[in-house]
DNA sequence: TATAATCGGGACTAAATCGGTCTGATATGG
DNA sequence: CCATATCAGACCGATTTAGTCCCGATTATA
């Protein structure tokens, strides 16, 4: 449905959370039981940003995770990358997609246009926007910019 | 991968071509070849454009698909709508999706005010442009604007 | 140092979805 | 009436997703 997997919803849900209190450091189980998901998930998660540079974790007794960056530098954007690898709507708008009739294929340069609208969109939102909802984001939604024109595909299209 | 599915991305294409000879009457077998695409997927990929109304068939001897309204009357989340429902991120962006945790959830209201740049995104793209490639999508892509103040939720949040 | 708390990595299963195929019914043109 | 071609739907295998569990590594603290 050209919808988020639900990992990936809980995760930016989870970032929030953090965002919230960009201090403070918390566990898995307190952060499970803050955003309502399931602790094993939350665990799952939580090692996923780790590993994608979003979140420092401390281990051993007390220990816990927290943001590695200010919640101002964040985007939406990476939080999806961390979770479910390169913004890609088609299969081909990623290198060696391999979708087979990319020769052919008459929709596939605009569908890359629009898959850097799309993630230009979730570029523009950072967790500090997340978490202080939603009066930020009216700027953003119109801070959306045409790339520069010889960043064009160079395709025999 | 916040991707559209194989299916719809194929749809798109299938429309693309349709709309590239708007007038033209095709059988499924022909739009297959055309596009490279394997002709039962074809086929059923126009059963379900017709029932969304986005495409008409005539049936019987010489039979064959067209699209039912002008190229630039049909918008790229039409199709998106027709092949996979509504345009929903996140489960609760749609009416009675079902999240379970909405009540405590920090990140819903912006999910929301994504979703829709995102639905936007898509809406401002028509057939015709995809058919006639990129030159037009510049001007579309800076053309997704804020929605006016009183169409947000109101929520306790 | 011993112990408890906590993360890290990975394996694993169940369920859902997706991509694709097939068959029979139905409508049209000749 | 027959050949052609869409229509509707069931169907299935493959893949992905969601969620759980286990065990080894690391650290604070008593
Ligand atoms: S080449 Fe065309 S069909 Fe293949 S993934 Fe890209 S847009 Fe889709
Ligand atoms: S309520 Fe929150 S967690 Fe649930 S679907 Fe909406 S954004 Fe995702």
């Amino acid at each position: 449905m050209l919808k988020l997997s639900k990992l990936t919803d809980y995760g930016t849900l989870l970032m929030t959370t953090l965002a919230a209190a960009p201090e403070s450091v918390r566990n898995a189980q307190e952060l499970a039981t803050e955003t309502h998901v399931s602790a094993p998930t939350v665990a799952k998660l939580l090692k996923l940003l780790v590993r994608g540079g979003l979140v420092e974790s401390t281990r051993g007794a007390h220990g816990g995770y927290r943001l590695a960056r200010a919640p101002e530098k964040i985007t939406v954007a990476e939080v999806v990358r961390a979770l479910e690898g390169p913004i890609a709507l088609t299969a081909c708008s990623v290198h060696g997609g391999g979708c087979g009739i990319e020769e052919s294929c008459a929709a596939r340069v605009n569908w890359r246009v629009i898959n850097d609208a799309v993630k230009q969109a979730l570029e523009g939102v950072t967790l500090a926007e997340m978490a202080a909802p939603l009066r930020s984001l009216l700027r953003t939604r119109t801070a959306i910019q045409p790339p520069p024109l010889n960043e064009f595909p160079l395709t025999r299209f």
